[in-house]
DNA sequence: GTGAAAGCGCTAACAT
DNA sequence: ATGTTAGCGCTTTCAC
């Protein structure tokens, strides 16, 4: 099997003894050229499956028709689902995906910024990597934005930059959440947060503090179990199931949530008649373990093919200088069993 | 805040008065450049951040450093983690990976292709679609090879294109597990597959035949079932636990050895006193599950390093037309709740 | 030591 | 109706 090197417009100009800019205006179909000129060299063409050189498009337009995405990390459920959203829209619009991921490291957000500017696309879209959070250095997304590259933020996001923004209701989806216990009844809500460093679950914690608050229910800040490096989940649940009362938990993501009810079902209390628990992502964890936990959706799809329609958007009026917007997606909460039912 | 413009060879050369090579020259620290010239160049291009166009690059290397993915689902926890096995590589390397998800799709993984083909990549690392391997229909792949751009094809793959291909020892993995129901002390041992127009899912069933047969067990083809569109897995679960004496199960994936589970227990049965339970895939959830089960891993990240390995090794020594290989990663049990230990 | 020119594959303005 | 030319940004002979 030989190697059929890829035909250029050049071959088939020779191939007629015509010149190129002929065969390039056949091709596309122009008025200037005789309709028999024009057949004979389309048919050439379709038959010696010519294909134009993407490259040399490129280096004209100055478009590539490619988006590139940074996630922090693929292994997470929900920036999976972001994932598939955005991988669709594109698709269906006919725009590639240049994809790193930054495994929440601020060295390798900028170096995989930096590789894929390389590479040349027309615009990012990203959510911010944990340590760039902390670190509060946003000038890489600065840099790319005053290079003439848009970029849109989903899920984790920044006011410090000014670009399209698609975030959830994380407030809201906390706010919401800690209403149900307290309308079923929990009156000692403990809150169990991986990600007090970033945006969402500051946001997260707001919402909490929010109900507590209409609710007329003092904030514990010993409610208030922050996981990291130095402190295990199992050793703040120990501590705090041993010397709080508790009755509702609110676990800001989906590996919490299943940590969480482990550790109380272990300790021997009955969910939900004594403790309710309810978490953040609804992924196939929550839904698969026994009992079923009840989850906020963040809709991640949804929340994927909307960032990647508002870049597209973006990128193909870029004479319209529109000003930013950031969208807001609303979570549902979806009862199951780790939740007593609301009465009515 | 204006928009700087990405600043061209051509600036550098008018800002000097000297011609466009001369910069080029300098900037790649040509010998022909005076020592001076070249360090007033290169100060200048990096006060202005001068970068390289890398799609002018591209047009004359014909080297994009770029490679195309094709994956069938990414929801699938195996996938994702061949993705991250191979995102990492392709970023150590310098490399950037364009992807696609074929969702299973036959139509969907040709346009895919073309797609990315039309953008210029390097070469390819695909998992092949069920659809496909249902249809048979593989000339999308040979036209690739012909064009010269290089497939490693991992996982799901085929006899008839010739490539470089990583797979999992699928047909050991099976018998293992199968020897390992055996030694366990089980005799009646059922087969749960979601899989079998896959080439992986086919090996599978022949390694637990030939643990079977070298065990003097009769192969029972009521105890093989096949899920499908028409047959869905509670029905055929239930049929064969009430007609049928079984006190082992495999399951050819992640998603069935949980449902498996459940209509084990929700039957009665205690597992793993009665029935024994091994499924394919390390995922999050049979670890999760209660009582967690025992699974087979297929290594899923060192896969996706191995194939990217491979395809960049192929990609950076064109010269050597060495012959393709198969690399073959090796299953192993992890061992949970839901199977008996063995004796010793 | 520096520059002019060709070429990668293609398009488009401008001849003929 | 067809061809010529320039140019996208860069590298690489080959002259000077």
């Amino acid at each position: 099997m030989t190697k059929k090197k890829r035909i250029t417009l050049k071959d088939i100009a020779n191939e007629f003894n015509v010149s190129i800019a002929t065969v390039s205006k056949a091709l596309n179909d122009s008025y200037e050229i005789s309709a028999k000129t024009k057949s004979k060299i389309q048919q050439y063409a379709q038959k010696h499956h010519y294909k134009p050189n993407s490259i040399a498009l490129n280096l004209q337009n100055r478009k590539t028709k490619t988006i590139g995405v940074i996630i922090p990390n693929i292994l997470n459920h929900f920036f999976t689902k972001v994932f598939v959203g955005i991988e669709k829209v594109a698709t269906e619009k006919g725009y590639n995906l240049i994809t790193c991921i930054s495994n929440e490291s601020y060295e390798k957000e900028v170096s995989a910024m930096e590789l894929l500017k390389n590479s040349a696309l027309d615009g990012f879209i990203l959510s911010i990597a944990e340590e760039t959070q902390i670190k509060q250095n946003f000038s890489h997304f600065q840099n790319t934005i005053n290079q003439g590259i848009p970029i849109v933020m989903f899920d984790r996001v920044t006011d410090e930059i000014e670009c399209d923004k698609v975030i959830v209701n994380d407030k809201e989806g906390a706010y919401n959440a800690t209403n149900y216990f307290i309308e079923t009844g929990c009156k000692n809500i403990a809150i169990v947060s991986t990600i007090h460093n970033l945006s969402v679950g500051k946001l997260r914690l707001q919402g909490y503090k929010k109900a507590l608050q209409e609710a007329n229910i003092p904030v514990d800040e010993a409610l208030i179990l922050k996981v990291d490096e130095f402190h295990d989940i199992d050793t703040l649940l120990k501590i705090v199931l041993d010397s709080k009362k508790v009755d509702a938990m609110l676990c800001l993501e989906e590996d919490s949530a299943v940590s969480t009810l482990r550790m109380v079902c272990s300790k021997g209390y009955k969910v939900p008649e004594d403790i309710s628990i309810i978490g953040f992502t609804n992924g196939v964890l929550p839904r698969h373990v026994t009992p079923a936990i009840t989850t906020i959706s963040q809709h991640g799809i949804y929340l994927g093919e909307t960032a990647t329609k508002m870049l597209i958007e973006r990128l193909e009026n870029e004479d319209s200088e529109t000003s930013h917007t950031t969208k807001v997606i609303k979570t549902n909460l979806i009862e199951r069993d780790t939740t007593k039912p609301l009465p009515y």
